[in-house]
DNA sequence: TTGATTGTTACCGG
DNA sequence: TCCGGTAACAATCA
């Protein structure tokens, strides 16, 4: 489920739900909970997020640590509450709503050393207003790895996921395999703004948005790609090549996006 | 039961 | 140091 836009609107609209209250904090399945609960009974200060990590932060300084992974889950409830479903292990509960986390590979206690560690930890976050795309410029410019790898490296830039990475690579007619230090920076720009365009529909949708034209849709926005998972490209309807990069599936129109070599 | 999946990290070798 | 490959882990669904 989790690109970086799931991660943002969770702290967008968990900011409204939790931000103020004193939590009651339970762990339905116990496993990597322990922390949380001593978190339980304190006041949640706010809610952010730094890529794909939210944070929810306590007075005193300690924060909850979330990463959905590639499983992980968020669901909101209001009172009155259900019954956890599935592998919840943290359910975050304030006087009007709770917040169960299904399945997440990280969720533990920071304090405030650690959760500047994690923030200097993650790259420049295309959905931050505080990003500096500088410093993933640098990055870029100065790795022989491909685009497609480096857009994805969370500690480069922070927010793109698997899906976004083949579409953005798309638009942007730019091959996935294209080296880093063949990217000049009217095209790193591109990316950029595009990343940060596509990922703030993704925030006010709560849906992976790629298609041109999509976002003046007013009919629900199922999610339909354009080369993800496709066969054919929309714009020259070639036929569309299945890659590996660092092990995950990607996609590319040999024809729209010149290749590199 | 098997396989696939919108993610990340540790470890190793080049 | 950087980079790719591999395994491990997480949960759910078809």
């Amino acid at each position: 489920m989790p690109e970086g836009h799931t991660i943002h609107r969770a702290a967008i609209d968990h900011q409204k739900v939790l931000a103020g209250h004193k939590l009651t904090i339970e762990s339905p399945q116990g496993r990597f909970a322990e922390g949380a609960r001593h978190l339980s009974g304190k006041l949640c200060i706010a809610v952010e997020a730094f890529g794909k990590h939210l944070i929810y932060r306590f007075e005193a300084g300690d924060s909850l640590h979330i990463h959905l992974g590639l499983f992980g889950k968020i669901r909101k409830h209001k009172m009155p509450l259900r019954q956890p479903r599935g592998a919840v292990r943290v359910r975050l509960i304030s006087n009007t709503h709770a917040i169960d986390i299904n399945g997440p590979s990280i969720c533990e206690v920071l304090n405030v050393e650690e959760l500047m560690k994690l923030a200097a930890r993650v790259g420049p976050d295309v959905l931050r207003s505080d990003a500096n795309p500088e410093l993933a410029f640098k990055r870029i410019t100065k790795s022989k790895s491909s685009i497609g790898s480096l857009i994805m490296n969370q500690s480069v830039m922070a927010g793109i996921g698997n899906i976004y990475r083949t579409e953005i690579s798309w638009r942007q007619a730019v091959h996935p395999e294209t080296p880093g230090k063949n990217i000049d920076r009217p095209t790193f720009d591109r990316i950029w703004n595009d990343s940060k365009a596509l990922l703030t529909l993704g925030v006010k949708h709560n849906a992976i948005i790629t298609k041109r034209g999509a976002s003046r849709s007013k009919s629900k926005h199922r999610e339909d790609f354009n080369i993800f998972a496709k066969k054919t490209c929309p714009d020259c309807r070639g036929e569309i090549s299945r890659l590996e990069i660092n092990g995950r599936r990607a996609f590319v129109c040999e024809n729209c996006q010149p290749s590199p070599s």
